[in-house]
DNA sequence: ATCCAGATTGAACAGCTGTTTAGTGTATGA
DNA sequence: TCATACACTAAACAGCTGTTCAATCTGGAT
């Protein structure tokens, strides 16, 4: 849930004005005018409240993502990181600010960034450990290298939601379009993959595991996919 | 291959250095008095060659993706593209201007990024087509969204590949980071899932099914995962 | 030898950028 | 009532931006 009225502090106003424009338009294009405007307020404010443009994207960053990692570690459950899903599924333009802005940090390198994707991993790898317990998932030789092949195919939607939205003809919501309906339509297949996997049988895996256990630190000739 | 020597046309460095600029710093941040420096050159003769920094962009897009799209439209065959692979794994740093190119131009909306998105949209169908006649890949429901993710997948390793080479501790050759090394660790983990799933039963994908068909155009209020 | 089209440059331009500064309100506490 | 601190603004600043322009410098065709 979110403070949707208006009666926020004029700090927090520039605050938000400047989430939504550094996602929208990234941080570079987004001027400190630009900002000052959305928030109906004057250029000199903005610097006055943030000390500068640099200071405006760190307090954008820490209320972003300073929450979502907290959110992160506390709530190792998977239960309540689906739950965080249908919450955002039900009031989707309430949270595509956040969205957008993540995936701005994700992209242009920062520690904001850098921390944002640890946390994924590593809810990722405490799903993983909870759901080998629960014998849901499978176990896996090395669980930190999946954890993070599946937090970057999950990161991946978010990353792409726009082309992903595009090109199955999805009517997104919002300008980026990571919308209900996307979801929908990639749930299925995904979830096939993620349980009958995608090829029928171990060709490639066998031929790939030999491959680079014989040439272990060699100058890498050879790969499969 | 690419010509590596010096003996281009001014007008070949100067878009060589943009690219390698708009993929290091982005668009916006590149200055085109930046690239003339990079290419030995005033900034006037950047615009006389291409008219404005945008169509110094149109040139890029154009010699980055064209090039690319060209590529995978007549190398139908799955064999081609693992040399293509392999010649980028041999010659990693030459390749990596492009590379660090595309990701940027997937990221910053723009038709080019759509058109090469599109391009490896329909590579990874006609390879899937191919695998299942071929008996190597299975049967799906939806080929479509099934190509789609798996090219949303492919392509995170290039959107995310700073912080998968950072948190997985790779040593990469560049700085965007997606090397050989970083490849060779995430080859096995990926083909795991790919080849035995993820999940041990079909627990979740059946009941993500049950909920999809019975609200098949509700207010999207259920998902899983 | 002359001419000309194109490559190339240095300097300048107008506009936008983040930031500063001086000043005006406007509460709150003494 | 006064003073002080803070929110806030309008205007200006210096620096950078993309771009233009006039002027050279080339190399090849006539």
């Amino acid at each position: 849930m979110r403070s949707n009225a208006e009666d926020l502090t004029t700090r927090a106003r520039i605050r938000d004005a400047a989430i939504g424009l550094f996602g929208r338009e990234g941080f570079a294009r987004a001027t400190v005018r630009a900002v000052a405007a959305a928030a109906g307020v004057s250029p000199g404010l903005v610097i006055h409240h943030f000390g500068s443009k640099d200071g405006l994207r760190d307090a954008c960053d820490q209320h972003v993502l300073a929450q979502t990692a907290t959110q992160g570690r506390e709530k190792t459950h998977p239960e309540s990181t689906r739950q965080l899903i249908q919450d955002y599924l039900n009031h989707p333009d309430q949270y595509s600010d956040e969205i957008a802005y993540i995936r701005r940090v994700l992209s242009d390198e920062s520690e904001a960034g850098d921390a944002f994707f640890d946390a994924v991993v590593r809810q990722t790898q405490d799903i993983i450990h909870a759901g080998i317990e629960a014998g849901t998932i499978r176990k896996f030789d090395d669980a930190r290298s999946t954890a993070v092949v599946i937090a970057s195919n999950s990161l991946s939607i978010l990353m792409l939601g726009r082309h992903l939205s595009r090109t199955l003809g999805t009517v997104a919501p919002e300008p980026q379009g990571i919308g209900p309906e996307l979801l929908r339509q990639l749930t299925l297949p995904a979830l096939e993959i993620y349980t009958h996997g995608f090829y029928t049988d171990s060709r490639f895996l066998d031929a790939a595991r030999d491959v680079l256990q014989q040439s272990t630190s060699n100058t890498g000739r050879e790969h499969a996919l």
